[in-house]
DNA sequence: CGCGGCTTTGATGTTCATCAAGTAAAGTGG
DNA sequence: CCACTTTACTTGATGAACATCAAAGCCGCG
């Protein structure tokens, strides 16, 4: 062990939470050697993590906060991809396959990643099978829910599909029947494909129905169970 | 090395073309450890090689032919989540992650699958990093293919959908402008998410305009840049 | 207090799924 | 190998779902 480390309170890795998720297989020397390597980055809401086609330089990964993982689609608009917490990777997926971002990630509440510099970790992960296996999995499990999220999305109809993303955010995001809406009607309707107009007369339609209260961005879903009909039928 | 091994040409997967994808990194004692431990199996066309929802015991790669993934939707009917061949891994993705088989894959050519149990290869892959990181790399670029690929698909409208496809056939997975469409007009509907007699109305439709000619499966696309506009434009 | 962006609602026309009915092709059993 | 059955394909007609356009209300911010 390096001994200008003896004093191991000045490594916060040892203490990270995501050292759970795919770092567990890490010796203690390595964890130090990380701590050495790695830097804490501070977003403020609405600030961009990576810029789509940004070369890639960085392993980075969400600590705090809420991120939107999206892109610019051929004609200009932009398409939002995924709305993700802690500790989905934020340079998931292109990271080992492509030299730039495919996909651009900004936050959508304060938020912190944590930042390694890509060589760094390609050699950590090199030298430790067991360790990539860890993010294999992690990353495959990532792009799966992505997968299936835009499939679901795809065989719904617009009723669907407002109920579907009210489920996601109530459930995935927020773990409450109450939340504030991170996103404008406008990105919604990006995530699911629609027109911003429709999401918001779908908006209404529910709301009218007794389904959902809304107050602006704050959302409260009043019948759970039929709204989870609508998702399931449409 | 094995003395049971001295006769080199008895190992087939040192010249397996699929070598070099990931194994570019296997040393020559876990080839032949390897070698011994695969089994190759052929599927007729429609025989299916995993099924949605089956333990996930293998790790199975495509050596040669053409290949559906696929799920069934909540409401029953087949959802074509994409086409692929070789060396597109059969049971990609969710291997790692999950127990069971997320989507099915079936044959729609005769198909050689080599077959190769689970725990050799976690095994093989936890004691060589490098290796493990090159089967990231692969697997990350075979899912941001599909997420890239339903993600064009969900911004287009019917006929940017039916060019998209028609210029996937020919590019992606026959190279060449005449080919035979290796799946029903239905399952074409299900891989875009339209309705089959739309999918169908659309080939006449391009085929009145002079874009494409068809006789039953065979599609020759007759006019590239016009049907290429079409895929950006809808 | 006025400007610009986000939101909301209505009206309109286009796009698409669905239904139906008919034809072609591909299996299946005698 | 032919009659029979089933499955795939094709086209038209209809109505439902959805995008688009337009106009007005709201809200935050300079």
């Amino acid at each position: 062990m390096n001994p200008v480390r003896k004093d191991q309170n000045l490594c916060i890795c040892e203490k990270c939470e995501f050292k759970n998720v795919i770092f567990q297989f890490l010796k203690e020397e390595d964890i130090f050697d990380l701590c050495d390597n790695k830097e804490e980055r501070n977003f403020r809401k609405g600030e961009i993590i990576n810029l789509e086609g940004d070369r890639i330089i960085d392993f980075k990964y969400l600590k705090k906060g809420l991120v939107k993982i999206y892109r610019r689609s051929a004609n200009g608009d932009e398409q939002v991809i995924t709305i993700t917490r802690p500790f989905e990777f934020v340079s998931n997926m292109s990271i080992f396959s492509e030299e730039r971002y495919r996909y651009s990630v900004s936050a959508l509440e304060d938020s912190t990643v944590c930042v390694v510099s890509l060589d760094f970790m390609k050699a950590l992960f090199s030298k430790n099978g067991a360790l990539t296996l860890g993010l294999l999995s992690k990353v495959s499990q990532v792009s799966d829910h992505i997968i299936s999220q835009s499939l679901e999305i795809r065989n719904k109809n617009l009723v669907g599909r407002v109920a579907y993303v009210l489920l996601f955010f109530a459930k995935d995001i927020y773990s409450s029947r109450v939340f504030d809406l991170p996103v404008s009607r406008k990105e919604v309707a990006d995530f699911i494909s629609m027109s911003t107009a429709n999401v918001i007369r779908t908006l209404s339609d529910f709301k009218r129905d007794g389904i959902i209260n809304v107050d602006g961005k704050t959302i409260e879903i009043t019948d759970m169970s039929k709204l989870e009909m609508i998702a399931r039928r449409g």
